[in-house]
RNA sequence: CGCGGGGUGGAGCAGUCUGGAAGCUCGUCGGGCUCAUAACCCGAAGGUCACAGGUUCAAAUCCUGUCCCCGCAACCA
């Protein structure tokens, strides 16, 4: 076959910071099959995949596992492997960003970054919470405290490295309109062109002195370089490149990448931070980024504690792995999010997999040995109906090959399956079982055996890149090979006279809901029992006391009388409430306080109606420092109790108070 | 007026860029068939393409406005 050219390609490599759910599963599995089917189009492909494992949130995640991050990571990177091999994914290379190789390369890019005068020392300013070692913005402070501890922060400074985004602005963007392929789909583009770049890209600050999981900067080892650098380079630095010498064969053969897939959310880091690092190395850009949508959920967010998580191993468990292949891939849309359902994945497994291919396979082969002994014969009786059949068998082909290349893999595997619904439709057009019964007509009968036998080689040939135990398992019961892709077009190579299986294997034995959703809900209720194991063991609830819950919650600095006594409470009532415009979780109240009212807002709407609080009495932090919320003023607070899920509860009197009392 | 995506027969979606008979899969109903995994084939019902204006010979598609949903961001005082 002719030789098209090398094809490299990536994923991009998943965070190691816990095991990745059927969301994550599908890019693997979608990258699989474009992999796979440029291989059996004639290209040398190079696929490359595996796990980021630096960054702040694994050093938490191995702080509260009470293991050391690389421990923490060796465990979840293997899982990831583990998961993609169990896909049947034909990756090339699995990296990890703490593979020595890989840390030392990104020492030296940050250095040779630095030395071009790309990367420069600054200082970052901020709000610093000091036991936290964090910076926050303005915005994400809470009650001007820190978010994560509720301490007091302070304006602080500290160095930091940065990198000159700016420069490379105009070519970036000069880049982009000229390659009207590099950002997929365009809608991606025009989002990046609006949000980043036209209005001006930022200085990237691309060190941490705050996390100790990562990479150091060799000549000033309190920094570390910044995770997206780190991540992003294990698409050279893998392959082979170095920053100051050759970068190898296979660097040289590969580079520049000729596919990035990764998730939409990653678009930003892929096509503006990505390429102005590529132009600050000298290095030629990727040839196209490809932001694919999501597989979501359908109804609720997915949510461990609400045990609906739908894992890679779940569905291989319950249906196989080429089933839940089928399912990720023909789900998936190319520029919308795709929903996936229990209830979904049983529906496409019965009437694709059950009903239309594996009925097909397995009525097809029944009859050859049924009538001929499994033999399979051309005899050259046709007649008109065969055509038909033969153009959209031989015409597949092209049909996959164009969406493959516009990257639409549910359509091409559409087209497959198209195929199979022609081959069935045959049947019915031909009515085998009639031309048996008339010993005349046997030549006939062959012919069309014949016919359906070659389609299925055919289309278990087309199917191979994205059901591989499938196509493999069908052509075994034909008993024949892969068909090369140049023949694919091409009708009639099945040897005449070949015998097929006399033992026809079911590929998909159809599924009951009935028996499968009770083993679902056991999937789902053991998930919600080892979330609450996990919780109790990181201690973060409590055993649960007697029935009724308790909720611990972390405790703060001890405070002196004094300090309370600062805090005026006292009862209010509720005299008028209205929802804040735009905004999706505050209620502004007007709120009778002794003689005189306060406005004051609160973020209670998924909680209480408008129209519910009015009348009620409640308790009020009457001196807090007035503070505009969605642009509305507010003089106060309402208290509530709040449960583990943020339910809440307002604080009322116990017995009827008038309003302004105090509460002390 | 924070950013973005979406609203098409019961369900899930395509079609919208580049106006020109409203399509696919599933489900439902009716029929056919019996080789096969109660499967396969044919047919039917079911949609004012969120709403209101506008452009046009012609609008799901272009323009304007409105409503609703979903992510993210943000406020959760």
């Amino acid at each position: 076959m002719e030789n098209k050219g090398k094809f490299y390609m990536t994923t991009a490599i998943a965070y190691t910071s816990g095991k990745p759910h059927i969301g994550n599963t599908y890019e693997i599995v979608l990258a699989d099959a474009i992999a796979r089917f440029k291989r059996q189009e004639g290209y040398d492909v190079y696929f490359q995949t595996g796990t980021d494992e630096h960054g702040l949130k694994i050093e938490q995640k191995a702080a509260e596992a009470g293991v050391t991050p690389k421990e923490y990571v060796d465990k979840v990177a293997a899982e990831v492997k583990r998961i993609w091999d169990l896909m049947n994914t034909s990756y090339d290379n699995f990296v990890r960003t703490t593979d020595e190789d890989h840390e030392r390369q990104v020492a030296k890019i940050f250095r040779k970054l630095y030395d071009k005068g790309d990367i420069y020392k600054g200082a970052y300013e901020g709000l610093y919470c000091t036991p936290c070692e964090s910076f926050w913005t303005e915005s994400q402070l809470v009650d001007g405290k820190c978010p994560d501890c509720g301490r007091e922060v302070s304006p602080a400074k500290e160095e930091a490295y940065f990198f000159r985004m700016s420069k490379y602005a105009d070519r970036l963007i000069e880049h982009i309109n000229s390659h009207p392929q590099f950002i997929q789909p365009v809608s991606r583009k025009n989002e990046m062109m609006n949000n980043f770049l036209l209005p001006g890209l930022q200085d990237l600050c691309v060190s941490r002195t705050s996390v100790k999981w990562g990479v150091p900067v060799d000549f000033d080892p309190k920094h570390v370089v910044y995770i997206w650098l780190d991540a992003l380079s294990n698409y050279i630095t893998k392959i082979g490149y170095d920053a100051n010498g050759d970068g190898g064969e296979l660097f040289a053969k590969n580079w520049p990448a000729d596919l990035h897939l990764i998730g939409k959310d990653i678009v930003r880091f892929h096509t503006i931070y990505w390429p102005i690092f590529l132009m600050a190395l000298d290095l030629p850009l990727p040839k196209q980024v490809f932001g694919h949508p999501w597989l979501l959920q359908g109804g609720e967010k997915m949510s461990k504690s609400k045990g609906n998580v739908i894992y890679a191993d779940d569905l291989a468990n319950l249906f196989g792995v080429d089933a839940t292949r089928y399912f990720v891939l023909h789900e998936m849309p190319f520029d919308n999010d795709g929903i996936i359902t229990w209830e979904l994945v049983i529906e496409r497994f019965n009437s694709d997999l059950a009903n239309v291919l594996g009925n097909l396979v397995n009525r097809t082969i029944s009859m050859s040995n049924k009538y001929f002994g499994g033999i399979v014969e051309k005899t050259g009786v046709a007649e008109p109906v065969d055509e038909d059949l033969k153009a959209v068998v031989t015409g597949t082909r092209d049909l996959v090959t164009g969406k493959m290349d516009e990257l639409r893999v549910a359509d091409a595997i559409s087209a497959i399956f198209a195929l199979f619904k022609r081959c069935n439709k045959y049947i019915d057009e031909t009515t085998p079982w009639i031309l048996a019964k008339d010993e005349a007509s046997k030549p006939r009968l062959s012919e069309v055996l014949y016919n359906l036998t070659e389609s299925l080689t055919i289309g278990a040939t087309l199917l191979h890149s994205f059901l591989p135990e499938t196509a493999e398992k069908i052509i075994r019961q034909l008993n024949t090979k892969m068909r090369s892709f140049d023949e694919l077009d091409k009708f009639g190579f099945y040897e005449s006279g070949n015998q097929v299986t006399d033992k026809p294997e079911i590929l998909f034995a159809r599924l009951d809901a009935k028996e499968i959703m009770p083993k679902v809900e056991k999937i789902q209720a053991d998930q919600r029992a080892e979330f609450e194991a996990g919780q109790r063991a990181a201690g973060l609830t409590q055993e649960k006391s007697e029935s009724e819950p308790a909720i611990d919650i972390e405790a703060k600095e001890e405070i002196t009388y004094d300090d309370f006594m600062k805090m005026q409470f006292q009862v209010g009532e509720i005299i008028s409430c209205e929802e804040v415009p735009k905004s999706k979780k505050l209620l502004c109240s007007q709120v009778r306080i002794g003689s005189q009212t306060k406005q004051i807002v609160s973020g209670i709407k998924q909680y209480y109606s408008a129209g519910e609080m009015v009348g009620k009495k409640v308790m009020v932090l009457v001196n807090l420092k007035p503070a505009k919320l969605a642009g509305v003023m507010s003089e106060g607070m309402l208290l509530c109790a709040e449960d583990e899920n943020g339910g809440l509860a307002l604080m009322t009197p116990e017995k009827e108070m008038p309003s302004g009392a105090e509460i002390c």
